[in-house]
DNA sequence: CCTTGACCTGTACCTTGGTACGGGTCTTAT
DNA sequence: ATAAGACCCGTACCAAGGTACAGGTCAAGG
């Protein structure tokens, strides 16, 4: 079985050296066994449980949120509806950040649209109804 | 002409005092006259000001870009297009935040939709997915 | 054999937007 | 007059998600 060491098993998985031992430190990954004088042993396995990370992440959940699934997966008795329970409160997360953003996005065009982006700054309608 | 301790601005402006200092450091706020003993004496003025930094806050701008969009005041020669200009820089961010978020949701809800939310984690579509 | 690069640990630093605290002075009310 | 409360400054601390560095050991190639 083919072992890496910390540094090919940071560039195989495209990450910073240091946030592998970040992660371990935030249980993300496993404490990998060393060799005689110390140093990180990885199995391939860990590319992909790194890879498992970053796909989390571009989904939107912290580091907290993705140790917590991996917890998941190894208290027995846990089931797919318990990972879909997560999966589906990040969903109403993400959704309540979309609203947010639409909101903010309707307030500035609408201040937008009432400057007609000529003139001096002391008339300007977005200053005025900024600083009102 | 009404004066005000930094202690009665921040109730005025509903924040806490040490984020009027911490204003004032990020030059979001003028430095205010002191009295005798040192002590910062504000005007109304700053009330609005301070307002003016939680509504733009609201409508996503950073600390930096507020205290770029104060300046633009008192800059000579600023024009209502240099506001207005700001406002649409930001307008597409929020937008691009928006489509990213949306590409999120869909990759969620197709990940939700896959998983019958029943039986053991180890056969979990989700997990499957992600850990591929 | 010796140098260079990779690894080890522990700690400090970065960003953003604040908040808190310690030690000292000042003001205000009783 | 004196005690409580407000203010001063400088610095440390918080979350999140890393990144960097110092000082030391180890491994691999010429």
């Amino acid at each position: 079985m083919e072992k890496l060491t910390i540094g090919q098993l940071a560039k195989k998985a495209n990450v910073n050296l240091e946030t592998i031992r970040y992660y371990e430190r935030r249980g993300l990954l496993p404490e990998p066994p060393r060799n005689k004088s110390g140093h990180r042993q990885y199995s391939l396995e860990e590319v992909k449980r790194i890879e498992f990370v970053k796909r989390c992440k571009a989904l939107g959940f912290s580091l907290k949120e993705i140790s917590e699934l991996l917890s998941l997966k190894v208290i027995p008795g846990t089931t797919c509806g318990d990972i879909k329970a997560r999966v589906e409160t990040k969903i109403a997360d993400v959704e309540k950040r979309i609203v947010d953003l639409e909101k903010i996005r309707e307030a500035l065009l609408r201040m937008s649209s009432k400057c007609i982006g000529k003139g001096p700054v002391g008339l300007c309608p977005i200053l005025e109804e900024l600083y009102k």
